[in-house]
DNA sequence: GCAAGGTC
């Protein structure tokens, strides 16, 4: 066919390919024929656009066909700080289960001209249009792209949206790109982090298996969480009030009438006794006012999920997950229609009377169905509008007659009677009744009764889920006297409001925009999986311990991350990106920069959230092992790699340091004193060091090892600024590569040159805690040692016999020695080194053998000064092993030439 | 192992 172009099509879901061909091909010769992937079937067939004759493929996605993740070396939970998520590089890419779908749109897109994108006409549609968009192009760039605007499966409707097509509007794609970075980001950070920070600390007696336990945390999850503590604290905190109340009764020959006293209750006693005896002391009634009102009770609106939901669960005290699945199983088997849908009103174009025409055979509300049609009946009412309209799919309702299928349960049942019972009441006329309410006076105090009686009851003879109470009461006159059978002073107590149901829980959220209509109830179920909320048999919710306590922590550090305020302020955002207002980067860049200082700051308050749990669990005796990310505090950002932060730890002997939370792809570190008792990165940020922030320190030096005159407790700066800080270095150590044994005051003075280091810096960082050889920058170079061995508490000293530095106690690994100590030159240049057994024993020192040595006894050679200068001496000797295999003298976990893996103090990070 | 959002 010539001048015949080939249009690919896609649409969200199965079933909307599959109905939008059938509406364009209005079945004719329509084919049909399989993808690669098993649901997402291509059906094909002719049509003309504006004249251009077409050969249609038509086919679907599931759904989004990408997802979002971090770059693999962020996605291990110890893989970097949690901090660094909020800039680790994330990417799009479809996943395992999809590519099969991916597939067919490659293959099908090679071949055609034109590309019309049929998702569903949301921020979500738009979304997956610009993935489907993305594989499609990748493989034929001459594509023309179309997007397809349309609001129903209407015939009118498709054919109309496929004469008119539009441009993808990239603003709201970028909306959900943002939402979904965002999500994440704060997602993985608050979850890595409260999840390593508590798990292990506490016994959490809730779970079956503590150890695997996942601490998550969501905009949305904890959002709904809080609307559950927030009412649960409520009913906490409620304290019962005493009140009074009269009360007063008339009997006649119509009945009786139950007369409450207009004021309500009283909580004064006092003041409510006096109002009463002047009552008793002139009982007389006299009726002041008689009103006959005529009343309306509307049929509800026709049914979107959320009110699908909440009256599953209100009626028949089904959950809401549960409810979404067996709606699923009722549409796909075409039952019911579309159940996601923020829908409550039906496009004018609904054949409304074909769906009930449908239901006349039904033996249960067939009869009703038939009333309704009846025009003489004066039943039919069309239904009224909620004022939703997601544009996408109609309210719930019927699309196939059924009185109940082999191998329905029973839920499928009853939840296919609502759809249809709520349909026909939303066709209905409202039930009316009669309402009589009158007045009386007793001693100058009012009192009223009112009464009801149903005239049509309408809808609700099909609605059989609500009822309308009526009441009968006596025939009253104004200015009829009557004595009261009753006039009595009662007391009650307030009570607290009940904890929240599944139906007020899901009010909450849809009120405060947390999840959408498709997710909501996944939040719900969330709170059960996680142990953070339970429900009891009567749908109402409570916090667990580790819900309250979580919350409660949050709350103590004066954050609202558990109320839906962020969750609102992100839809805000979406929405102006949404419209054009914002971009994507501009918004994506303010919230995350928000999100991340709360992170922080939440990390520094972590004793919030610690304190809390402590008050509902036990401590865990638990050893806590890789969880120094959780516990590192946040100094500033590395300027070496420029990507993670430098986080203050403890390291496995005790002393402090601050390093790259990027190790080991990034080894920058700081050395800290080891006599360092205590210390806690604090909130003020240094006024003089760059890029900031740099948080200053609090330290606790232990007073005994700082020489008189330093104060033990000092607030410091690692950024380079700190003259205190780096004295005490000097003249303290650090206490990373040494045993404590070898801290303590030095013979630094002796060695010009090294002094001269510290007290310049690093040349290359310019930061103390190192030297310039020491430069984790500068790795390929020699580095000077910064440990002492020598001691003032009768710990052995050694000093090189050749340049008379300090030695460093190391420990071999080698075959044959593996885990004796021995004391060596820092210095590269020297190769002195002697066993510590043998210092002990008054040996003299040796050099390093040149090769072979194993840490043998060979090459010795005994005496200072003697040590192997004969010998050319690389930065990296190198040992060789009991296998054979070469070692280096560095360490292999951090490179450091002053130790060996064995005793590295980042070992283990 | 982490979010929320689509959908099967």
């Amino acid at each position: 066919m010539s001048g015949t172009i080939k249009v690919l099509n896609v649409a969200e879901k199965p079933s909307v390919a599959k109905s939008v061909s059938g509406i364009l091909s209005r079945n004719q010769a329509l084919r049909v024929r399989d993808g690669r992937s098993r649901y997402n079937r291509i059906f094909e067939f002719n049509y003309s656009i504006r004249g251009q004759p077409c050969h249609m493929l038509f086919t679907s996605v599931t759904g989004h066909l990408m997802e979002l993740e971090f770059e693999d070396r962020f996605r291990k939970w110890h893989s970097c700080d949690p901090l660094d998520l909020y800039h680790a590089p994330v990417r799009k890419f479809v996943p395992e289960d999809k590519l099969d779908i991916k597939r067919t749109l490659e293959e099908e897109a090679r071949r055609c001209q034109w590309l019309v994108l049929w998702l569903d006409c949301d921020r979500e549609g738009e979304n997956i249009a610009f993935e489907v968009i993305n594989v499609c192009r990748a493989v034929n760039r001459h594509l023309t792209i179309r997007r397809a605007r349309f609001s129903a499966l209407i015939d009118r409707e498709i054919h109309h949206a496929m004469q008119n097509l539009i441009d993808p509007n990239p603003w709201f794609s970028d909306a959900v790109d943002a939402r979904q970075e965002i999500d994440l980001r704060i997602g993985a950070s608050f979850t890595r982090f409260q999840t390593m920070l508590l798990r292990d600390k506490f016994v959490i007696d809730s779970a079956t298996d503590d150890r695997n336990l996942v601490l998550s945390y969501g905009p949305c999850q904890f959002a709904t969480l809080g609307f559950v503590v927030e009412r649960y604290w409520e009913v906490q905190s409620h304290e019962p009030e005493e009140f009074w109340t009269i009360n007063c009764s008339h009997r006649s020959d119509e009945g009786v009438a139950t007369f409450n006293w207009m004021r309500g209750h009283l909580f004064d006693y006092t003041c409510a006794v006096i109002v009463y005896e002047m009552c008793v002391q002139e009982p007389t009634a006299t009726v002041t006012k008689v009103q006959h009102k005529e009343k309306l009770k509307y049929p509800p609106y026709p049914l979107n999920t959320i009110e699908l939901e909440k009256r599953a669960s209100r009626y028949f005290r089904m959950s809401s997950e549960h409810t979404m699945k067996v709606a699923e199983e009722l549409y796909q088997a075409g039952f019911i229609s579309y159940p996601r849908t923020e829908t409550d009103c039906f496009s004018s174009r609904t054949d409304l009377h074909a769906i009930v025409q449908e239901q006349q055979g039904h033996p249960d509300w067939g009869s009703y169905a038939q009333r309704l049609l009846d025009p003489e009946t004066g039943l039919w009412r069309n239904p009224g509008s909620g004022g939703h309209d997601d544009k996408a799919h109609p309210p719930i309702h019927p699309t196939k007659f059924s009185t109940g299928e082999h191998g329905w349960s029973q839920d499928h049942r009853t939840l296919y009677e609502l759809v249809v019972r709520h349909f026909l009441a939303c066709v209905s006329q409202p039930a009316v009744g009669a309402e009589t309410t009158v007045e009386i006076d007793i001693a100058g105090e009012l009192f009223s009764a009112s009464g009801r009686v149903i005239l049509e009851r309408n809808y609700l003879d099909v609605y059989r889920y609500e009822s309308w109470g009526g009441s009968m009461i006596p025939t009253y006159t104004v200015g009829q006297q009557f004595a009261p059978a009753s006039l009595t002073l009662d007391t009650g107590v307030t009570r607290p409001p009940p904890l929240l149901s599944e139906a007020d829980l899901l009010s909450c959220m849809d009120k405060a925009g947390i999840g959408t209509d498709a997710t909501m109830h996944d939040h719900i179920k969330k709170l059960l999986d996680r142990f953070y909320a339970t429900k009891d048999s009567n749908t109402r919710f409570s916090p667990t311990n580790l819900g309250e306590a979580l919350v409660m922590g949050y709350d103590d550090m004066g954050y609202e991350l558990w109320k839906p305020n962020l969750r609102s302020m992100m839809e805000f955002d979406m929405k102006e990106v949404s419209v054009g207002n914002k971009s994507k980067d501009e918004v994506l860049a303010t919230c995350l920069q928000q999100m991340k200082a709360c992170f922080f700051d939440a990390r520094l308050n972590k004793v919030k959230l610690l304190e809390a749990m402590a008050v509902f669990f036990e401590r865990s005796n638990r050893a806590v092992g890789g969880d120094n990310y959780a516990a590192g505090e946040v100094v500033r950002q590395c300027d070496l790699c420029q990507e993670s932060s430098m986080v203050l730890k403890k390291n496995r002997d005790g002393n402090f340091m601050v390093g790259c939370s990027g190790f080991p792809q990034c080894r920058n570190a700081i050395w800290l004193p080891g006599s360092i008792l205590e210390a806690a990165v604090t909130s003020n940020i240094c006024s003089s060091c760059n890029p900031g922030p740099v948080y200053l320190i609090q330290f606790k030096f232990l007073q005994i090892e700082i020489p008189p005159g330093f104060n033990a407790n000092h607030l410091g700066c690692i950024g380079g600024c700190d003259d205190t800080l780096r004295q005490l270095i000097e003249i303290c150590g650090t206490g990373s590569r040494m045993s404590a044994r070898g801290r303590g005051p030095t013979t630094t003075s002796s060695n010009g040159q090294r002094s001269s280091n510290r007290h310049n810096g690093c040349v290359h960082c310019q930061q103390t805690g190192h030297s310039s050889n020491d430069c984790p920058s500068q790795f390929s170079r020699s580095r000077n040692s910064q440990s002492h061995t020598h001691s003032e508490n009768g710990d052995p000293s050694v000093s090189c016999s050749t340049c008379g530095m300090p030695c460093v106690l190391r420990t071999a690994n080698t075959a044959n020695n593996r885990g004796r100590k021995f004391y060596s030159c820092p210095s590269q240049e020297c190769n002195f080194f002697i066993w510590e057994d043998g210092v002990s024993n008054g040996n003299d020192g040796r050099s390093i053998p040149s090769t072979n040595c194993s840490a043998s006894n060979s090459g010795r050679r005994g005496g200072r000064g003697q040590s192997g200068r004969n010998r050319s001496h690389a930065a990296d000797t190198t040992f060789v092993s009991a296998t054979g295999d070469p070692v280096s003298n560095r360490c292999y976990v951090c490179g450091d030439p002053s130790h060996f893996a064995n005793v590295c103090p980042n070992r283990g990070m």
